[in-house]
DNA sequence: TATTGTTATACTCTATAACTATA
DNA sequence: TATAGTTATAGAGTATAACAATA
């Protein structure tokens, strides 16, 4: 199979579509295992990590607006937070404007907490990216740029 | 910040690590929702899914080989088999050479039910890679076209 | 006696419902 | 009376332990 004269156009989009899906499953299963380990370790359910990473990037709000976003009861909220609360991860203050809410945010704590989980994930891509041969490392990095400048892409920011 | 006299090394390692992982946790993000929706609505539990997937791509094999390879323990499995069974999405045989042991593999169903629920995830990224520009699609493709020589990247084959 | 799979029991997490306190 | 959050209860799903059948 050689190149002729359509150089750009080898791949279609049901080609493309398989791709990504074997790379991304490829890192997928490669890339959680140190992550589950320390969720693990650190005895936190789904759910509570779920409130963290949210938590992480939010002003402190309300516990229905959590379990809105995340898809969970308020009860599952409640309890997922108070067992967060009593492990010092998160801190939950009466709302000054209406005494029946509570606004939830990270403590310092839960803010390293989340961090260090991010950076095992991190970490795993990172290994898969060290392990690339130059011109694999060069030809990924030119065709994710342009997808970083798409307003719905979040640049996920470093540790520093 | 501007390139000065190295022009192709505008991304680290580190650079490269966060586009993936903020390319990826937007796939992941975007494209998983009819997915779990369909699981929801099968009334599967997640280590049925896992069963299910498990055995499209391996001969009939025992449900203490299953519970290793999903990290779950023997009576998990036992119990999930039970409900993939009567819901007719596995068949059990009893081993010939050892009677104690039971041979899983899919039934036609069942194989239609693990292809199906890959119908759907590889649809929200077809969805994705439908919505690029010309020019987002060819980088990408070019980006990924290395990564799938690799022998550790299975290649995810297409419905037909 | 060891091993494969099933059944028994206890635990975790969840959702719905009942409750408490504000509004 | 309605709403934010908590506590009560019941239902999945899991793991460890006890069991049955076979090796």
């Amino acid at each position: 199979m050689q190149a002729t004269a359509a150089p750009a156009k080898a791949s279609t989009n049901d080609d493309l579509t398989l791709s990504l899906a074997s790379v991304m499953r490829h890192l997928l299963v490669t890339t959680g295992r140190d992550f589950f380990q320390e969720v693990e370790r650190l005895g936190l359910s789904l759910s509570q990590i779920k409130t963290l990473q949210l938590m992480s990037d939010r002003e402190p709000d309300t516990l229905g607006a959590v379990a809105e976003d995340l898809g969970l009861s308020l009860p599952a909220v409640s309890r997922a937070v108070e067992g967060l609360h009593k492990r010092g991860l998160v801190k939950r203050v009466e709302c000054s404007s209406d005494r029946r809410a509570k606004r939830v945010s990270l403590t310092a704590k839960g803010r390293r907490t989340v961090e260090s989980l991010v950076a095992l994930r991190v970490a795993g891509l990172r290994q898969f990216v060290d392990g690339l041969e130059p011109h694999e490392r060069d030809a990924l990095a030119d065709g994710l740029a342009p997808l970083l400048q798409r307003p719905e892409i979040t640049p996920l920011r470093g540790s520093r």
